[in-house]
DNA sequence: GCAAAAGTGTTCCAGATACACCCATGT
DNA sequence: ACATGGGTGTATCTGGAACACTTTTGC
């Protein structure tokens, strides 16, 4: 059933750069192509927009489709389209951003996904298209953010110890910080709250957990 | 000559927010639209891009096009694409954001665009489309990026007073800044180097002039 | 000599950095 | 008792903010 138009159209796509944390490490999601182009490469999740749907929601589409994964942190990161990217058809793509608390449940291959995985970004596989220089783009974009919002909480569970979100700005920004003044800048900015609750269960002393003031919101601050 | 594909393309276009400094005031590029949907109403320039044509140098285009202007400064800066928002067809815009001298050459009308003009960003006439959404978008991202990047050069002349690039500042952050500690933050960035030139013609005290020291780069700082 | 803008330093405060030891728990 | 990570305070430095007067020119 064709679709004919006067001018030659683009196709567009979404993809999506979704970082996680896992064993202190920063992962970032690919799944292996099942169809050409690209065949067996590791890819960022993504694919077509329909043609009654939003760019955001046609992301989580594609995302939830090929991986079964819902309901994170996402935002527009950059829109690629080099002519040639793609050796099928000319191919504009809108890539997202996004993070997931590192206990979120394993994703699982379906779709056109023959595989899919979280990957060290540190030491990722050869990416197909250009997506190892989008991934470039979302890794500085993460690290500049954690300076400035409260981007790393959506990185963490529901409850979470400071020295395990100090560890997560280790892990994104790539170098150890200093216990104490890690501990005073971030109660400096307001945007965790303690809980009553204590880690349970360690084998270590109990460290107190701590929350999100608002939890579904990345804030602002300086 | 029709063009088909077995799935619905949607049309893609660029956009340009423009911006510019005259008479103390921050203005915006606007056209008067010479078709329809929204003809005779003010709308950002752009339009279609070609099928083997990059994303920038579409924005570049059609701003040429549209209304003479070539060479500034461009950075994306968002990609919209809600359906509905233009009632001929599908549409996702890639929007570009971008900076001239105040002292560029007047744009004029051309292509299907009726007139074309700058207007005070503070009090825009109704635009079109989703633009002025946009327009608040390029906004925020201009006065965010004063305070850690030379973009403000690119609205510079060649030479330039400290006065006239602090009026810069307090315009595009809608508030005064002390002339002193004002010089002692730009001398500090690095950014500019004194020429060896002062201000003619004054019915004052002559003002030194100041040069970008990268003219054609934006650095960050801090 | 007067109007108009150019130019210039110091004090103060807040936030960032550097740095080391005691505590609570499980084994 | 000891190993492991949890928790805490102070001195110092640095960059930002507040603040007022003299100089140079054209008229």
């Amino acid at each position: 059933m064709p679709f004919t138009y006067d001018y030659p159209h683009p196709a567009v796509t979404t993809d999506v750069v979704l970082f996680t944390i896992q064993d202190e490490r920063l992962l970032v999601l690919l799944i292996r192509r099942a169809q050409d182009p690209f065949r067996g490469h590791w890819a960022l999740p993504g694919g077509f927009i329909d043609i009654d749907e939003d760019l955001e929601p046609c992301a989580r589409r594609e995302l939830a489709e090929e991986t079964g994964l819902t309901g994170m942190y996402l935002e527009q990161l950059c829109t690629v389209g080099t002519p040639g990217r793609d050796p099928r058809e000319r191919v504009i793509s809108v890539v997202y951003f996004g993070l997931v608390p590192y206990e979120t449940v394993a994703p699982k291959a379906a779709s056109d996904a023959e595989a899919v995985g979280w990957f060290p970004v540190e030491d990722p596989p050869a990416l197909a298209f250009d997506h190892d220089a989008i991934l470039r783009l979302a890794r500085a974009r993460l690290s500049a953010k954690l300076g400035y919002t409260s981007i790393a909480l959506r990185l963490m569970p529901e409850k979470f110890t400071l020295s395990e979100l100090q560890s997560v700005y280790e892990r994104v920004l790539g170098r150890t910080l200093d216990k104490r003044n890690f501990r005073k800048h971030i109660q400096a900015t307001g945007y965790i709250e303690a809980s009553a609750e204590w880690q349970s269960h360690a084998r270590r002393r109990p460290a107190r957990l701590y929350r999100a003031r608002s939890p579904r919101t990345v804030e602002f601050f300086r």
